[in-house]
DNA sequence: AGAGTGAGTGATTGACCACTCATAGGGAGG
DNA sequence: CCTCCCTATGAGTGGTCAATCACTCACTCT
């Protein structure tokens, strides 16, 4: 019967989650946990704030499984950096996975929700979902790195400063300290 | 005519600035700034909401004022540590200034205000109280040490590697992932 | 064709929040 | 003792937010 606009109008609950779990990061993102609203998550999705409901029990739930999605997306990239190491030496392997990693942040949202999570650590459910991400990012990157601790331990370090340098806008910026702080940083601009 | 208890009752509107400043970094620091209600902060100072309003002139503004006095702390911080150092060499300061701002960040708040403020940075005027901030002090950072740019850098990567462990809570844990990321860092008890 | 299922929404609710205003009361100077 | 300024508050106001509910419509199976 719908004959001229073959286009389907109904997705399934699971495409729509996968939906908004993808466009509520740039709304998380930007003004975080408590101030993104949820009628702001649902307009980015394209549907209603009521069916929002639908998908997800309450907004600490949809807060979670998007930090869960964003803790994916990086596993999946370091191992997309670790795959692409030119030798087995512990030290190229973390480059490279540090190159990889350098890449996904140009666009600022992934990064900034993780920010932000750590952010909202004081609702246990958030703090958790926290710890689990770091837990399974360091776990990774010692089994694929094979690098000794203190190693892992700067490859962190150098993330949560580039972390903090693209949450405070400095990459851009032409002054003494903002050079200090982003030295050797690679920054590719975003998309 | 009050003879039985001498003690005064009004204070001066900038002793209830200070005051409020002092313990609006708990509130501030568990929630952030879209997530802490102005009754909250009133409430830790001792006031009532309504006068909050004559001593700052809106929520940012106390907001970017708290963040202010944090940034003060802890330049008076780093410069005790600076002080206290047992040779000129930079190495000896940085490592003096990171003695003393590992015994600083004992008490969580200051530094979660920090990391707040810089996750609340979509709002101008708290991002730019942020960027003086990190202004500050790394220009304080190199001119007390001297120490070679490479070197400043690494400091503050390993600062920013403390706030972040701190504000997932994953000091205490001892967990393999957790162990590896505070590897060397000291960490004093609350208080 | 008609019944049943699940996608999707408009309207609403009660709680709460940033901010305001009229006013009460302490303390110092005259 | 009176008065004037400053500290301080109670009682709102308009607006917004998370969460709910009754309801419509699209699609499928028989």
């Amino acid at each position: 019967m719908p004959s001229k606009t073959s286009q389907r109008t109904l997705s399934t609950a699971e495409e729509r989650r996968a939906t908004v779990m993808r466009t509520a990061i740039d709304a998380f993102a930007a003004r975080g946990y408590y101030g993104t609203t949820t009628t702001e998550v649902a307009k980015h999705a394209g549907i209603s704030q009521a069916y929002l409901y639908r998908l997800f029990p309450d907004k600490e739930a949809l807060f979670v499984a998007v930090v869960d999605h964003c803790a994916q997306r990086i596993r999946e990239c370091l191992a997309d950096g670790a795959a692409r190491a030119e030798s087995g030496d512990p030290q190229a392997v973390l480059a490279s996975m540090a190159e990889a990693y350098a890449r996904l942040i140009a666009d600022r949202g992934l990064l900034m929700v993780v920010m932000q999570a750590n952010c909202a650590a004081s609702e246990p459910a958030i703090r958790d979902a926290v710890q689990a991400l770091y837990a399974r990012q360091v776990e990774y990157v010692r089994a694929a790195s094979g690098a000794a601790e203190e190693q892992i331990q700067e490859f962190f370090a150098r993330g949560f400063l580039c972390n903090a340098v693209v949450a405070m806008e400095a990459e851009g910026l032409d002054t003494p300290w903002a050079r200090t702080l982003t030295l050797g940083l690679r920054h590719y601009p975003a998309e």
